[in-house]
DNA sequence: GGCGGCAGTGATACACTGTAACAAACCCGC
DNA sequence: GCGGGTTTGTTACAGTGTATCACTGCCGCC
């Protein structure tokens, strides 16, 4: 689902994503730390995928700096656990909105108007590039899967006006 | 096809592609210049993705300094022309061993052991990309198909030894 | 209480990747 | 030869990510 402006409720708000966040540490026996908790938030609220230095910058304040390195430790922590996504094609991050397993067959859709990112899955999708890969005898272990083009409601946009 | 080691003819060798390139140049009427010929070169002598600055590395000589920023003209150039693709996980360039059209929906098997790149192609694959999207209400632009494994021959040799 | 290990963080420096800007060389038609 | 477009050289810089070390806070143990 596209993430609009300020209608960010489709797949659960910032304290959604933030409990959840919270809940999958708890469970794991890891520690959801301050730093750790305003990464989280800072990818959460933001409607588009948010760059390491964005991030930095966003949660620096006159008088307490945080390091882009700190960031990077963070976004590597909550990648881990499936919380956030690496967008490859931006060098930017998202949250995750779906909570689905790790490794699942995920495609991001990234809208170049309004830099919204979406997470969709098909079982017709991974059924395709599972025949694909096996057909060239390869084993997988990872994938990227990026698609960048206009989300529908950009889309609509344009025609109107 | 995956490029092993002193096996590039699964695909058409280095003069091959070299002889490619400068065909769809000259039928377009583009420039190849010997230092688009020495970079597309240096992409389709090496078994795997090279970075530019590896490119720029191994086309310098004692006295003769090659620096990236020229070797990313060239890419620029040679990816323009479809003569190359760029690996966005790696940050490093292939040659594009099959000619196929533009945009056409390509995937990147790239395998983690041996480093080598393969081009699969698949009808299925992209029909379901393709019904993913519309059913997302999504107008794709451009993708990024990439996944990392193993390829055939490096599994083989890993079961073996 | 003191002590030692461990995870997390701060801080600096650095490596790697890519681009902007401008000058020089080159090519080609006039 | 000249003018204009293309290509290349050169320098500097921006953006992205990592290595390293020191420091802190916490928890279990003596
Ligand atoms: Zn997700
Ligand atoms: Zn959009
Ligand atoms: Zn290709
Ligand atoms: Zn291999």
């Amino acid at each position: 689902m596209h993430r609009h402006e300020g209608h960010d409720a489709c797949h659960g708000d910032v304290a959604d994503m933030l409990a959840r966040a919270e809940a999958v540490c708890r469970e794991r026996g890891l520690q959801f730390t301050p730093l750790r908790r305003e990464v989280m938030e800072a990818v959460a609220e933001a409607g588009k995928a948010q760059g390491a230095y964005d991030i930095a910058e966003k949660l620096s304040a006159p008088g307490k700096r945080v390091a882009p390195v700190s960031v990077y430790r963070a976004l590597d922590f909550l990648m881990q656990q499936g919380l956030v996504h690496r967008i490859a094609s931006r060098n930017a991050f998202i949250p995750c909105a779906h909570g689905h397993a790790p490794g699942e067959g995920v495609v991001f859709l990234i809208c170049r108007t309004c830099g919204g990112v979406d997470e969709a899955s098909s079982e017709m999708l991974e059924d395709g590039l599972d025949r694909t890969l096996k057909r060239a005898g390869f084993t997988p272990a990872h994938s990227i899967l990026e698609v960048e083009g206009d989300c529908g409601a950009c889309r609509e946009r344009q025609q109107a006006g």
